[in-house]
DNA sequence: CTGATATGCAACCATCGGTTGCACTTCAAC
DNA sequence: GTTGAAGTGCAACCGATGGTTGCATATCAG
């Protein structure tokens, strides 16, 4: 099974573009995040403290800014569970196609017989 | 940018498990789904409603039940922007690793010159 | 010291995933 | 044909969550 709650924290669009926004940019914090998404700070620093929690961000404290950063070694696990759930279920597609294109050959073959 | 429709639509585990049985075992109805999943019926209605909205099942009423069944190329769809957006991520994590060696690099040239 | 900046905390609202309860249709069996 | 069981639909309600506003608090700069 996979981490739900990895899964769930990068599920949230705007958690995914502030990921975005850390990685491109090298850190932030709450203020400057918001300043560039359609949300208020403290709708920011709700979703950091998720996204704390989960380990997908470390903090560091300078005088009155705290500074995120982004744990990219968390992330790549993150993408790495995206990847898996993407495979598997690629797999059961083509399992699906080959089966209906198994039953169609038999079909076809049945009718030539009769 | 991505469809945040789909995405949000697969983005829920109960609907992942739901496409995961109705994929299995060939099309359901919401009291078959209901009877394998540790949630009522009623809940299963309203996470196909959600599926049928964005096409990824389709429904064929027959006598008093509905069959819903996955739509496979828009599950195909989806599964690719899920891998798209990993495909990203990972890219950017890449770039990231590559600029953070070069500046190592450069620290290294710069303290054997001093 | 004082004002501006960055954060934290609390109350509140809408949406959503989930539940229970009840009414409605359809099939089957007597 | 009536009656009961099975499948569905609808509505009210609940808890968690993503979002807001308002205010208090801490820190930096003049």
């Amino acid at each position: 099974m996979i981490d739900d709650d990895l899964w769930s924290a990068v599920g949230d669009p705007t958690r995914r573009r502030m990921l975005d926004l850390l990685l491109t940019e090298g850190g932030g914090t709450a203020t400057t995040l918001s300043e560039r998404l359609p949300v208020t700070r403290q709708a920011v620093a709700k979703h950091l403290v998720v996204l704390d929690r989960v380990g997908l961000v470390h903090v560091t404290p300078a005088g009155r800014e705290r500074r995120y950063e982004v744990d990219e070694a968390q992330l790549a696990r993150a993408v790495a569970q995206l990847a898996a759930v993407g495979e598997a279920w690629d797999a059961r597609l083509q399992r699906i196609k080959r089966i209906a294109e198994r039953i169609q050959r038999d079909r076809q073959a049945g009718v030539e017989q009769s």
